[in-house]
DNA sequence: AATGAATGAGTTTTCATTCAT
DNA sequence: GATGAATGAAAACTCATTCAT
């Protein structure tokens, strides 16, 4: 298992990285956060950039665990795409400062961002997965790209989490308002905006 | 009107903040690439900070003029989301150097960010005001929060332009590809992905 | 012309570089010397390791330079030998600091070493040069190697001056230093250490 | 007799030093070399400069042995000193890592440096002793200065052998070299470059 | 208006050395 | 005897900003 500095530092760096972002982040930061020397941090990792992927990497693993888990195996296509929103939209709002790192350091040409969006991707593909499944199966329209409308619900899931994290009039506990963003992710996919005419 | 070499400062600044991010961008580069010395930069910006956020505020405002002009005056909410969403996805796929930016810069507690947010906001609430018309008008569902769902909607919009600008494997002219987001967004945003039993 | 702060970190380098040896050596050491801001070396040079080769360079053709000017067109071989004696002793004498760091900071297999070793070996052909051309007009034996001949006078020159310098215990002025050390360079290459019958 | 993990850290050390030079050289490397953790060498020296000086001293001492051993007792001074440099050349071929340090870290006012000035005046020497007794038995040409003549040869050596290891296009087999570039000494020290009459 | 040399505070990174196990 | 995680002092290097011309 892993040591118990590393985990030390692992912690403190999410903090400060998400804090600032990954350029105006402060190694001295990290370690003062971590309590640590600064030496120690290059003993664990090559440098700010190895941390920081480390990180991320660590972050999105245990965010496409945590989704798989609370999917479970269940088979509805509708209910599973809520599970899977619960999941995503629990997972970010509990991890905004990962949160906003995924959605501020995925964009551009650095070795490290096409790494990040290939995690995005993976994410994208759960999402994918679940509306392919349920097009074959029937409950679900079939989309002109699975893939885009996948990405189009990421979008809104990840900006969503942020913009209401990045609130400062938002009220109620955290549980209430992920049920109130999931609910209204939901309906949003799941009906439309437009009133059905065969719907009540 | 603005002179000559401001604009040429304007125009590199874009470039060059747009790959590297605000933190990342050099002046020393944008001065290299205007073809302007350093000083001429700060002769006419007070600062890095300064030059950035002009950028920012004009890209916003032309965005959010663009936008208002191509909607123009239709009266029927569908059509009006429908060129909503048409001229939101046509100007972040033109603008992509501007939506890398707006959805990277845009998180954290800088003041500077703050004033982004607000920015998104303002194009939050055009498409708000769209889905409440819609829902007094009778033709959209009452939204649990009208707000929230036009966050979610802004948010799929941008996120997947940005994926799509970022896929190196993409095919077909800049025309083909805005137009196919735009019709995938709408099928999401207006039906939603459930086969309504109502509808053909 | 070079600038004036460029040729005072020039001359600053020199001394702190020579004193404590490239690795030594700290930059911080070379701007206060140079009663300049850090910055400034790095605002004129990409870096020490720049900094250092510019140096080298730098001595390396002002000593071929004025080595050549020295010899003139002498073109009796054993003058010319003799004058590329006083000329090279006269120089690493007079600049015992470069003398230290080419000697010292030759042999490795850095990049900057082979660029050293490629500039030795200049030297080491202007003393070729003087061999085989006496050895064509019959003056000088013919040897088994010119170049290796040349390398080992090379050797034997830079290694005199550098052991007199560092010898605490030296007397007299500097031009009879290096006087008696040309003599005594000159009576080895020129006869060898061995009695010949032949000669009183 | 010296325990085996010393000897490995000793040889490893040999490496590396020679390799990097002295500054360059980090202990962590030293270490990885030698199979042993870096706490194993504290352990065993108490530094970096202890570990580089005892293994310098421990250089010298196999070379002067070396050295005195392979001249035995040979009393014509000519041939003395041919078995003098044959076994220098070796010597310093052989170990040619060593030979590096011997030139390179020799030159600054660091008591290291100092002690092995120091050596290298032994080294010196013994060609001095040489050189005395030749012209004290008369074969050889009284010197101005027996010593500087010495330090002249001594540098024409070891900045032959170094030239020569260094330089990528040499072949032959080693003892090949070696025998040319004491032939070419000897040639050099015994006559001269200048035409005799005296002689054939 | 424009320039670009100079600055120095702020950061990252290195590495010899220590020490508890 | 041996280990290797942890340290922190010491350097190298960066870059926004200033200012004399």
């Amino acid at each position: 298992m892993r040591g118990e500095t590393i985990e030390q530092i692992f912690h403190s760096a999410v903090e400060v990285f998400a804090h600032s972002g990954f350029e105006r982040a402060k190694i001295d930061d990290v370690a003062r956060h971590a309590g640590v020397a600064k030496g120690t941090i290059y003993y664990h990792f090559k440098g700010k950039e190895e941390l920081f992927v480390a990180l991320m990497r660590d972050g999105m693993e245990k965010m496409t665990e945590q989704i798989h888990r609370q999917m479970g195996r269940e088979p509805d296509p509708l209910r599973r795409l809520r599970a899977l929103l619960q999941a995503q939209v629990e997972y970010l709002y509990e991890h905004g400062t990962f949160a906003k790192l995924l959605l501020s350091e995925s964009w551009g040409s650095v070795e490290r961002q096409q790494e990040f969006r290939a995690k995005i991707r993976e994410l994208v593909e759960l999402i994918e997965e679940v509306l392919i499944q349920g097009a074959e199966e029937g409950s679900f329209r079939p989309q002109m790209s699975h893939h885009d409308t996948a990405v189009a619900m990421f979008g809104a899931i990840s900006v969503s989490v942020l913009q209401d994290l990045f609130s400062p009039e938002r009220t109620g506990t955290r549980e209430e308002r992920v049920a109130g963003l999931v609910a209204n992710l939901e309906k949003l996919f799941v009906d439309g905006v437009v009133v059905s005419k065969g719907k009540t």
